[in-house]
DNA sequence: CCTGGAATTCCACAATGTGAAATTCAATGT
DNA sequence: ACATTGAATTTCACATTGTGGAATTCCAGG
């Protein structure tokens, strides 16, 4: 009946329906997640996603708390990891920008990237004023617009692709309290402010400001972005801080204009 | 005909196939592996391969070469790594043992670890008298056995199990120009030498020494190794390289022995 | 222009994966 | 101790999904 299935659907739902359930895991925080919340967070029947979260345990994709029965990503991921060194290494060339920022303003900043529909944790600095419950880790994702890093991001995406993330994104918002709506009206106002902050009211007790890394690092949109205790944020600081990022941003976009995109092959003999 | 095919082999396969492709892919070096390579080193007919490459490159596991057609890990595999941190982080305990070889030395040391029936490069520290043609990267896998670190892993395993591993590595050994056989026999003149040593012929010029990592890091196999041109190893230097190794190889032993494994949720208020 | 090896597409067929329903298990409240 | 509830797991009859041999296209080298 329905004559256009989606995207190159050619034989494959299994296989993308496992690695939608490695999204859904990796996208998990902390202590992983359970099999319930995975099968409909990826809008699978219960027994399919466990056959499937089995499948992938087996080979060493994922793991599995024993105690808590709880999935999370495994030791074999970690290894490709490691050999899937990504053509432009964001990480490395961030590196110095972030130990800047978190030196000059004693918070703890992030890195983030685009990856998909959600934002992903690339690194992150610790400052010396956090109080040690940091909410976010490196590698952690969550659905672009969530959190100032990621609004920064997504409000960085060209218009029509910013409403199609939103869209997407739609009923994963609800899990934190947030709708398609809301967020688009923090688009509109970190575009017109030029930075990225959020409330407090997502991570709560917490505040963050955020700037887009120009048209993003290798191509991908990111983000640099300060995170801290709501009561250290206030207008006024927000204001330092920002000043601090842009300015960072600026620096660090030339220099990216500049690099070269990071060879490992170097021609030299 | 056969009723039970293997292991817990319920409804599955095509995430089985994939997964094994994934490792094909981070076994190959360099510039990543085509298609027919792919398909038989995995045991797939081409079509399937094919197929199921095309998915797991459209879901970011995988990316392809448009010059040379080939295909190497995606950034997706990146950020499910960075998001995957290990239980016990071997790269971070072994890194001063490491750093301490390379300056002992002055060649290019490793890390190896056991995967699969894979050895596993998980870090490297580059001497000052390397050679920069470096055989083996951060993430390379290859058959365990192959190469001294490799080599030194493989004796370490418990006879039953070597033996089961030689055997199921038995086809890849070829591509190598080696044999089960001697392996084999590598094997026991490694047990009974207490070190591994490689004659130079695996990797063409080079030549290796690694002794294995206690009975493993955190439960899995593990091995230290110093590689350089052949000519720098001749056998007076590999034995005060065999000696640094086992003195550094013990001191690391003690230091696992102590250390409680990398916890990050302290139970503390 | 040909030729051989690789990549890609086709498609008839059935094995594989599916998911509703039933069952077991574990925690929590009474 | 004994219900009660919600999650995890197993089962199984069914058809959708994935299969792979064969045919086709694409290139690179001669």
């Amino acid at each position: 009946m329905d004559t256009h299935p989606a995207s190159s659907a050619d034989g494959a739902r299994v296989v993308r329906r496992a690695v939608s359930l490695l999204r859904e895991v990796s996208a998990a925080r902390g202590n992983g997640a359970t099999l319930k919340v995975l099968a409909d967070s990826a809008g699978l029947p219960q027994p399919t996603a466990h056959r499937l979260l089995k499948v992938l345990q087996d080979e060493g994709l994922l793991e599995r708390d024993a105690a808590s029965r709880a999935y999370r990503l495994g030791s074999l991921l970690y290894e490709f990891g490691l050999a899937a060194v990504p053509r432009v290494d964001a990480r490395r060339l961030c590196a110095g920008t972030l130990e800047r920022i978190t030196r000059a303003v004693g918070d703890t900043t992030y890195l983030n990237s685009r990856s998909g529909n959600d934002a992903l944790c690339l690194d992150r600095r610790e400052g010396s004023f956090e109080i040690h419950a940091l909410p976010i880790e490196i590698g952690n994702r969550r659905p672009l617009g969530v959190g100032a890093g990621a609004l920064a991001v997504l409000a960085s995406l060209p218009s029509a692709e910013a409403d199609a993330v939103i869209e997407a994104n739609a009923k994963r918002y609800r899990r934190h309290g947030l709708t398609a709506e809301r967020i688009r009206i923090y688009v509109e106002a970190a575009r017109a402010r030029g930075f990225a902050i959020t409330s407090g009211r997502i991570v709560a007790r917490y505040r963050g400001v955020a700037i887009a890394v120009g048209n993003g690092i290798g191509g991908v949109p990111a983000s640099l972005s300060v995170v801290a205790v709501a009561e250290r944020l206030d207008p006024r600081r927000i204001e330092q801080v920002a000043r601090i990022l842009i300015r960072e941003e600026k620096s660090l976009r030339e220099m990216l204009s500049i690099a070269p995109d990071s060879h490992n092959e170097s021609p030299v003999p």
